[in-house]
RNA sequence: GCCCCGGUAUCCCAACCGGCAGAGGAAGCGGUCUCAAACACCGUCCAGUGUGGGUUCGAAUCCCACCCGGGGCACCA
């Protein structure tokens, strides 16, 4: 390592000019677990003694020990809980680990042992370095979501959410990847591969649980707009994206020789005109439906193609259109054209109806599908002048769209799409719908490391919920090989386990062998925190209502679609349970960046890692903590390449000095200090107040260290070390400095003569009358160019401020032999005179 | 293709409602200290804000078009 060591070289100095970094943490990490000065106090809450904050950052998935990643992400977000401890509200600022999951699994696979040796020994490993890093978390609410005692509330929320019909089974056309072995939700499925192991992913036709997020899809939706202001944009722009809205129609169209319609969803009712064929989804139920005997063979045969493609392929855009026709035709239902009906694997199964009507006149899809098997186009949307595309999807006038009873000739493509569907409602044939992209959550899964899903499956009574009084349903103990993935969950082969009673009739019956998803586990974790030792319920109504909604919840956008849509399902649906009374989990999100080396992101074949303990052998909890929060504005990734932790310690070192020049007794009244520094440090902690508030650490930093810088010169070359001013800006240094670094901060609070914690201190009062400038620069342009500069009063009247700019030398010599057309005055910064 | 976010000195980044482009840091350079170096300290160099247009007395900031980078959605009818 060629980076500078944190131990001081040789002294020839008596004075001390840097202090032991290593010695300074272990000191105090010592004395703060003695203090506990984070204790979330949930009476001082409830009484309203105290204004309650909750702050939540993402707990961690065990894995190894901690990174880089978690190193920023708590340092990010330890700076507002220890704001708002400083500011003098009762913070709760939980930790715990998300400790279900993959990779134990696969681990306990590997070397012949059970997921929780894994899981746990990790779990232990990562407190310990949360502990040395020195976040102000309250411990005493730490759990893990694979303790039976918190997976036995998951249960009893599937249960709670089965009840109300949000979780229910059918079976349908799922996700399946073939190295993990199991079913995906949809928002693990990216790019047509894995989110996890990057396996590319197929489709199985399976029964399985889901829960019914689409019930919530508006509200979802909805509630976004509230949320905008305070949550990253990035995150919401996802969001709405995922949920998908589309406004438009499902029209009915008569099939030959079947009694129920054929439903199509469209955005564009307003080319019914055009639509000259119709396809269903080949593998929904509804094209075997429709097929005819002799068209059978035909459509099986497409199907087995269909099958054997990944989702990757099926994804590629510009794949020649390929399907069957189903032997059945259809009636346009405002032309009276017979139509014939295909399937292909360019319409979903899942979305709308899986079925459309094809135009091509006016969907390139269409007309491509049109192209292959020679089907008829209709233009119905006039295109512009000199348009050489295919199909035009444009606004425009509609033209070739009238009959009898309408005519939609001449209307641009939003007049006609109303005209269409009052139309078609009153004739019966079909209505305005919404659709949505967003689909249900898919969260059972094929492996063991999870929350069993506590039904039995009774051959008389069907799925019978597991009855309360015997939850947790615990796993059954397996290890090793029992846990090799084989397409069916591992739970199957414990047949003691499996083999059960029905809760209803005492008749033979069989467990549910699928465990939940792991994102049901963090979907409602923080609400566990606010009572986590509670035996007898979830979570406490009253405590959650007191302590939530969060207040600010940082993590990183890789969870955008998945977690925080989840949890934010969940919130809405155990509110209408009332079981909250807050209708969304997050008030505020921020997303922190990456930190990546070099442009890069880190990784083992790159061969760019940093390791995070090495980082803070070398330069300390402090430096590394310091390095993070001022390298960028927190949502910006973070190139360790760019950023020097080793001058992140020579400011500290720098600050803590400070606390040692300080000659004046602790208590000594500051009214009589330097005015000039006094004003600075109220200025510095006026602005942090703003600057922590909007979440612009870096730049608090960079406030700290001006007034570090101003401190320094008021010692050496101003007042001296004996001006009360000083402590006080020392003082205030210290307390601003416990958000960040908060081992030296308590190292300086001690040399001032405090007592611990700077932590739990309280933030320094600002007097206003120091904020108030004697004096203000005023600038005087002439046309835009800076001609004078004028020391004025800040309350100086516009007309005083005029003429005294226009009689000053530089501005007269500047107007010489011009004409004054316009002065623009903005008292008291800036005149501008117009020639 | 549609939708979000960003582009300021060599680098990371500041700049409130449109009002002096620079707060802070890193690197560089020069110096003080030192036998020398490291540390520390002092000083200093460095851009007209991605490009083109517009609005305005005045634009990094607002508007339009484009370029580049990051992200989301995408055979979603």
């Amino acid at each position: 390592m060629s980076d500078q060591p944190k131990t001081p070289g040789t002294d020839h100095d008596e004075r001390e000019t840097s202090y032991d970094v290593t010695a300074v943490e272990s000191k105090w990490q010592r004395v703060l677990e003695e203090l506990q000065p984070f204790r979330a106090d949930d009476e001082a809450v409830l009484s309203g003694r105290k204004e309650k904050r909750y702050a939540l950052t993402m707990f961690p998935y065990p894995s190894g020990d901690l990174h880089m990643g978690h190193a920023e992400v708590t340092a990010l977000h330890d700076v507002i809980a220890r704001y708002w401890w400083q500011r003098g509200y009762e913070v709760l600022n939980p930790m715990g680990w998300d400790s279900f999951g993959l990779p134990a699994e696969n681990a306990a696979i590997r070397n012949d042992a059970h997921p929780a040796d894994y899981t746990y020994g990790n779990i232990d490993t990562q407190l310990e370095s949360f502990r040395r890093y020195g976040v102000s978390f309250d411990w005493s609410r730490r759990f893990n979501t694979s303790d039976p005692e918190y997976y036995r509330w998951t249960q009893w929320l599937f249960l709670r959410l089965h009840e109300k019909g949000l979780a229910y089974r059918k079976n349908s056309p799922v996700n399946w990847c073939p190295q993990d072995q199991t079913v995906l939700a949809n928002e693990q499925v990216v790019d047509g591969a894995c989110e996890r192991c990057g396996a590319e992913v197929t489709k199985r036709e399976l029964t399985q649980w889901y829960f019914r997020t689409t019930a919530y899809a508006q509200e979802l939706l909805d509630s976004l707009d509230d949320l905008q202001p305070t949550w990253s944009s990035k995150v919401v722009n996802a969001q709405r994206n995922w949920i998908g809205r589309s406004e438009g129609a499902h029209v009915d169209f008569v099939v030959e020789g079947r009694e129920e319609p054929l439903t199509v969803y469209t955005t564009r009712p307003d080319t019914l005109f055009g639509a000259t064929f119709m396809v269903v989804a080949a593998d929904a139920p509804l094209a075997a439906e429709l097929v005819t005997p002799e068209q059978q063979e035909a459509l099986d045969a497409y199907l087995v193609e269909v099958r054997k493609e990944t989702e990757i392929a099926r994804l590629a855009t510009d794949r020649p259109k390929t399907g069957v026709f189903l032997g059945v035709h259809a009636t346009n239902p405002l032309t009276g054209t017979r139509i014939p009906v295909y399937a292909a694997d360019y319409v979903l199964a899942d979305y709308g109806t899986g079925a459309i009507m094809a135009v091509p006149g006016q969907d390139q899809r269409d007309w491509e599908f049109a192209q292959v098997f020679d089907l008829p186009i209709i233009r119905t949307v006039q295109p512009p002048e000199g348009f050489d595309g295919e199909a035009y999807t444009g606004d425009g006038p509609a033209i070739n769209s009238a009959n009898d009873e309408i005519d939609l000739s001449g209307m641009g493509v939003d007049e006609a799409k109303r005209t269409a569907i009052t139309y078609l409602e009153g004739r019966g044939l079909g209505r305005g719908t919404v659709n949505y992209r967003l689909r249900d959550w898919l969260l059972s899964r094929q492996r063991y490391w999870g929350a069993p899903i506590p039904i039995v499956h009774c051959p008389e009574h069907g799925e019978v919920p597991v009855p309360e009084d015997q939850l947790p349903l615990l796993l059954p103990d397996l290890r090793g090989a029992d846990l090799k993935p084989k397409g069916t969950s591992p739970l199957g082969a414990a047949t003691d386990w499996v083999e059960t009673t029905c809760p209803t009739c005492g008749g033979p019956a069989r467990r549910d062998t699928d465990t939940m998803d792991t994102f049901v586990d963090s979907s409602w974790y923080f609400l566990r925190y606010v009572s986590p030792h509670d035996e007898t319920q979830a979570f406490d109504t009253r405590l959650a209502n007191a302590w939530g909604p969060i207040d600010l919840y940082v993590g990183g956008d890789e969870h955008a679609v998945l977690h925080l849509l989840y949890a934010r399902f969940f919130t809405k649906a155990l509110r209408d349970m009332g079981l909250v009374a807050w209708d969304e989990p997050f008030s505020a999100y921020l997303s922190q960046g990456k930190v990546i080396n070099g442009g890069r992101k880190m990784s083992k074949s790159l061969g760019n890692g940093v390791n995070l303990g090495e980082q803070l052998e070398l330069f300390g909890v402090d430096a590394v903590r310091l390095t993070l929060v001022f390298a960028s504005p927190p949502e910006d990734n973070i190139d360790w390449a760019d950023v020097s932790p080793a001058g992140a310690l020579k400011f500290l070192q720098r600050a803590w000095r400070l606390s040692g020049d300080v000659t004046s007794a602790p208590g000594t009244d500051p009214a009589d200090g330097d005015r000039a520094l006094r004003q600075v440090t109220h200025r510095t902690v006026r602005d942090a107040e703003s600057l922590v508030e909007s979440h612009r650490f870096n730049v608090v930093v960079a406030r700290t260290m001006e007034l570090v810088n101003a401190t320094r010169k008021a010692i050496d070359s101003g007042p001296g070390a004996a001006d009360p001013a000083v402590r006080e800006a020392v003082e205030a240094v210290a307390v601003l400095l416990s958000l960040v670094a908060p081992y030296v901060a308590e190292e300086m609070w001690e040399r001032l003569g405090h007592e611990p914690s700077v932590a739990r201190a309280g933030w320094p009062t600002v007097e206003e009358s120091l904020l108030v400038q004697e004096s203000v620069t005023a600038v005087v342009q002439v046309r835009g160019k800076v001609r004078a500069r004028l020391e004025v009063a800040p309350d100086i009247s516009e007309a005083d401020l005029e003429a005294a700019a226009l009689a000053d030398e530089a501005v007269q010599r500047a107007l010489e032999g011009a004409e004054v057309r316009k002065v623009v005055v903005r008292a008291p910064k800036l005149v501008n005179i117009v020639v």
